[in-house]
DNA sequence: ATTAATGCAAACGGTTTGCACTACT
DNA sequence: AGTAGTGCAAACCGTTTGCATTAAT
């Protein structure tokens, strides 16, 4: 028995790709997947264990974490590490174009549409290509550049 | 009682710089950085232990991380995490300029003075200035490009 | 003599594993 | 019926912590 709120698109069609492979569709893939496809741009591991806790408090991590396998088989998420040393899944990567973090500051601002080109650009010429959902810019933004230079007077 | 041999210049003042602030020199420190200023880029955590045990088999793991921690308030390393989520600290960042990652073969090169200098170019625009060690750029390279289109055949 | 630094051992947090059990297909 | 997937609990790995002890100043 199925739970009763449809899925919006990319993620419909799971179920179907699942058994396809012989793969199966159960309730706790299914609240996984709940809150992926809600979910904009990267989440973590332990918060996304964390989410789904919240659908379904019986959720257990060994299931999501090895829910998350087979969803980056089928190429639906793709992990990376974030800035503090966690599993980063990446959902969506079309829309997402990664983060300028601020190390000082820690703040983060999206990479626009241009910029990535930019950069993919670079280093199209080596005949590598970048994955603009992965690119991660650290440094310092301007308001931490002036408070830092007017600390030095 | 100190060792006999002599620590090459960003090093040499250590000892110094330390005392200054009240912090001392000591016998394990010195392996730290004995280790440390042979390190070309960046080294993780557990990578420096091992290759602290080998100068030294009686170092500890804590010893070796809280001394990493004042060697980062001296601005001497700074760390990050790499792509398997590591904690990474990188070694005398004006020399290292960053990596290229690929995703399927877990490879990695370096990103030259003059790509660097592009990426930083493009986020001078919004004030935002690029700490050149800490690019990190992740996708696919020439050869697993290749590899992967010949597999969709 | 003072107090920073060490070694130990235990705890941590996120993630992974082995295994018997459950439930999709 | 067959086997993919689950839940549990324990293991894992890199890292951090508290505390009594040692040693640099």
């Amino acid at each position: 028995m199925t739970v009763s709120t449809s899925l919006a698109e990319p993620w419909a069609s799971l179920p179907g790709r699942l058994r396809e492979r012989g793969l199966r569709w159960t309730p706790q893939r299914r609240t996984v997947i709940e809150v992926l496809a809600e979910t904009r741009g990267h989440i973590t591991g332990a918060e996304l264990i964390e989410r789904c806790r919240r659908l379904d408090p019986a959720v257990v991590p060994s299931t999501v974490y090895r829910t998350l396998d087979v969803l980056e088989q089928l190429g639906v998420v793709r992990h990376g590490h974030g800035a503090d040393g966690r599993q980063e899944f990446h959902v969506g990567s079309e829309t997402d174009h990664g983060h300028l973090h601020c190390a000082t500051c820690e703040n983060q601002w999206e990479i626009s549409d241009d910029e990535v080109q930019a950069i993919a650009a670079i280093f199209a010429r080596r005949g590598f290509a970048v994955d603009a959902s992965h690119v991660s810019i650290v440094g310092q933004c301007r308001a931490c550049r002036e408070k830092a230079s007017r600390a030095f007077v």
